[in-house]
This record gives C-alpha cells, structure tokens and sequence, in this order.
DNA sequence: AAATCGCTATGATGCACGTTAGTTTTGCGA
DNA sequence: TCGCAAAACTAACGTGCATCATAGCGATTT
C-alpha cells in the first residue's frame, strides 16, 4: 500500500480502509527521481500532486542571489504538493535532497473525491493545514531562537516526524543531508551550521554525521530548541510506544 | 454584505453570488473585540470559525519567556481561523491588534456546505493555503534578509493586500500597530526596530507613523525587501486600476 | 596513483543587531 | 488643560553570526 504512511497516528484524521482504497486508486504512477533535482518550479501550471514514498525532498524559495531559504522538508508518507490542486500554481520549487520515489496523483481524481467524498476531502484539507502548523513552527524557530536552538527545533521536529513514519527509533535516524541543506533550513551560513554541529555534539545533545544523526538527549536537545511536538497532530490511536514515549 | 472583501480579486476563486449568499448566512454573529485582546488560545477545542470585518488582527506564538513570534497578520476580508474548522485545535493564538468587529461562523454550518458545495469547500480550502503561501513569504523573509529588508517586505506585502481590499490607495494607509509589534513580526528588537524605520525615512522609501503609513517610494520599498506579490495569487479581473499598479 | 569533486572543518576579522538604560514625545482620559 | 501611561526615540557597549580564506578528507573517475 503506497498511502500507508498519509495521515498516519494524526489526531482524528487517519484514513478508513475505504478512503485508503479510494486514495490508491487515485494513482496514477510511481516515479523515482534522482538526487537534488527539482521537480516543480515556482509558477507552472500544475494538473497532478505528488505523495513522498521514499527519500527525502524540499521545498524552498530563492532570493536575488540565488541563495535558498528551505520551507519545508518532506518526508515519506508527506504529499509534496496536494496545496497546488486548489492553487493550481505555486509560489516555491520543490526539489529532491536524496533520491526519491513518488506517487503521481492527477488533479481529475481529486475532483472526482472531492465531489463525492466530504469526510476524505476534509481529511486532504487537514493534511495541508499541518504543512501551514509546520511553517509557522518554522516562523518561531527563524524569528526567536538562536543558531543552536535552530538546528536543535529542526533535529528534534524531523525526529519526531519519522517517528511516526517509522524511519526513527526514537533516537536515531538516517537522513541523507548535508551541513548546507540544514543551513538552509535555519537561515544560518554553512560555515555556521558546521559550528552549530560541533558544539551539539560537544555538549553531548546530538551527532550529526550526514548519513545518520545520533540524538544522545532528546529531551535536552527538545529544551534546547524550545520543541513542543503539539503543532505536528500526533496521537498514538494504535498504541505505538515509540510514539507514546516521543509525546511524554 | 459582511462577506464583501473574502477572496476578492484572488486568481480564479472569487465567490459568485450564490455562494457569497451561503456564506452570508452562516454567519452565525457580529461580535466586537477590544484592542490588545487574546480571542483563541493554542490547545482549546473550537467549534466556531472567525472573518475578520474591520480592524487589525494577528496569530504568534510564544517562547519560554513570553515574547512572541507573530505569524500572521489579518486585514479586513481575511478568515482569522478557518483552519481550526479542520484542525479543530490550534497551535497557536489569536489576537487582536487594534479593537476589531468579526464575524462568527459555527463549524455546523461549514460542514452542510462542505457537504453540499464542494466548488465553494474548494474556495475555503483555497483561502487557508494562501494564509500558508503568506507564511512561505514571511519564512524567506526572516530566512534570508536583513532587518532593513524584512520590516520592507512587511510593509510592501501589507499595502499589496490593503489595496485589494480597499484600505489603501496604493502608497498611504492607516495601520494601527506599534513598532513593537512590526518588531514581533520581523523577529527583531524594537530598539532595532525604531533603527530601521529611521533609516527606511531617511532613504526616502517610507514614513512609519503608526496610524499612518506613507509609502515614497513603491518599487523602492519593494527592492529592498525583495517583495514579489505572486504569492498573494491577486488578480485584476475588475479591471481596477490600483490593482493593475501594483501588479506592475 | 593521480586528479577531481563535494563535503567537512577551522581560524581571523568585522559588522549587524541585541542589550541596557535611559529621555522625549504623543495621545488620551479625567 | 492637566496628568499619566504608552509609545517613540537615542546612546553606549557587547556579541553572535557572516565573511573570507584555507585545508583536510573520502569517494569516484581515469
């Protein structure tokens, strides 16, 4: 099951086997792609959405410079794109970090669930309303924290996420990034990230080593970044002690 | 019609007359709201949603010592929170900025248009993601610019979204918010804050004077804060001159 | 085995912005 | 018209992060 991952363990939202059903059949192909390319630029007219199966993409918007300001980051089980099915054009690119897989849902589908199907168009409309929860959790950690509170709130936010897409264990996680893209998120210079890392791992919060990141105190590294899971609407409806422990 | 300015001039999703009448009629009451006042807090359960109608409102959120990130902030014509019709829970507050008159709308009533209407469900969809393409904009620009440009991007965004509303004739409008709370917005001191504005009239670019904001330079402004109003998604379909000027 | 490339690492220097501690101005209710 | 609080403004000083420059290191290619 490609959807498996969607609106898994969020408050009131999971999809019923019907819904599911309904969601795979609205595929229209899998596609793979490959390491930092991207995918849909700012402005295209877009007639499809895309689900992340595996990998890791992003989002961003450029300034004059050509420097990237990261968005979001999406992770498997995340649709890349669902907002550009009412908005048809995007405001951002979007693009891979890693290698990727994807589910091609064209926009017709979506007609055809939102015309008949209310409680599932409200579940997809949730769904994007948790991208915005993201971006304003983004907006907190750019505006009111400091470099290492930056790189601490996305460490721990990304752990939590692949939690509950069960690519964590609850402290650790593989997650094919570099120092740059987190610079990139954290509005920070590389040069600075590479700081921020070493000073984490010399305080014995968190090992960054681009393949695998190693939380050693995710509660400490939580207090650090001022990290309140609250905003990403989980909830252990299946009683998943990692997910219960990650909550406590 | 209290519902007047909701969508209005938005690329492809302007209310047609029927819809503008159901909406209406959900309108369950006008309340006014004192200046300075907390409406919603983060974590309780709503069951009503809320349209901006007059004054100035605004969402943030806070850190451990009290200070607060604003996310948002409302204009006349905005939903304040139609996300907590899906979220039902916020992660944030609501506020008001200066006194303020909304219109309450009971969720019961967006779930027999959600129902119903799956055209206008779509358009309310629509509305809540343009709040998140706000939220992109204000991530590139505590992301990427500096203190000179994030209070000109704000300043260039607000007259944008004033002008289709009506509320500004393209270079002057009234604003009744404080440098503290251009501070909150543009995750800054007001100490720097009161800095930047100095420095925004002695280049000639703009007047802040709390009640009034004077824009001298339009394309000045914008440049500095690399402000691009495509995210706003507004369009000219009445063919109304301020819009098609500040397109340009 | 040499060459290339992307990523990580680190030191020196400077500036934008924070912090602290005020003073002055504005506006509004009595 | 006074009185007072809130907002606007200013100055002195400290610091977190950017910038610039360079070097090491591992993987891939030839």
């Amino acid at each position: 099951m490609f959807t498996d991952k969607f609106l898994r363990d969020r408050r009131g939202v999971e999809l019923d086997v019907h819904e599911r059903a309904v969601l795979e059949k609205a595929i229209f192909e899998i596609r793979t792609i490959e390491a930092r390319k991207t995918v849909v630029q700012a402005g295209e007219t877009l007639s499809v959405s895309m689900l992340l199966l595996e990998g890791f993409m992003c989002r961003y918007l450029d300034d004059r410079e050509g420097m990237r300001q990261l968005v979001a980051v999406q992770v498997p089980g995340d649709f890349l794109d669902l907002h550009a099915y009412p908005l048809k054009i995007l405001d951002h690119d979007v693009a891979s970090l890693t290698a990727a897989t994807i589910a091609v849902i064209p926009h017709k589908a979506l007609d055809e669930i939102n015309a008949a199907m209310p409680e599932l168009t409200r579940k997809l409309w949730f769904s994007t309303l948790l991208d915005a929860a993201m971006h304003r959790a983004w907006l907190f950690r750019l505006g009111r924290l400091d470099a290492v509170g930056r790189v601490a709130h996305f460490l721990s936010e990304t752990n939590a996420r692949l939690v509950s897409a069960g690519l964590s264990d609850g402290t650790r996680f593989a997650l094919g990034i570099t120092q740059a893209d987190i610079s990139e998120v954290c509005g920070i210079t590389s040069v600075h990230a590479n700081r921020v890392l070493r000073q984490l791992r010399e305080e014995r919060l968190c090992i960054f080593r681009s393949s695998l990141v190693e939380i050693l105190d995710v509660q400490g590294l939580a207090r650090r970044g001022q990290f309140n899971p609250a905003y990403l609407y989980i909830e252990s409806t299946s009683g998943r002690p990692d997910i219960e422990r990650l909550l406590a």
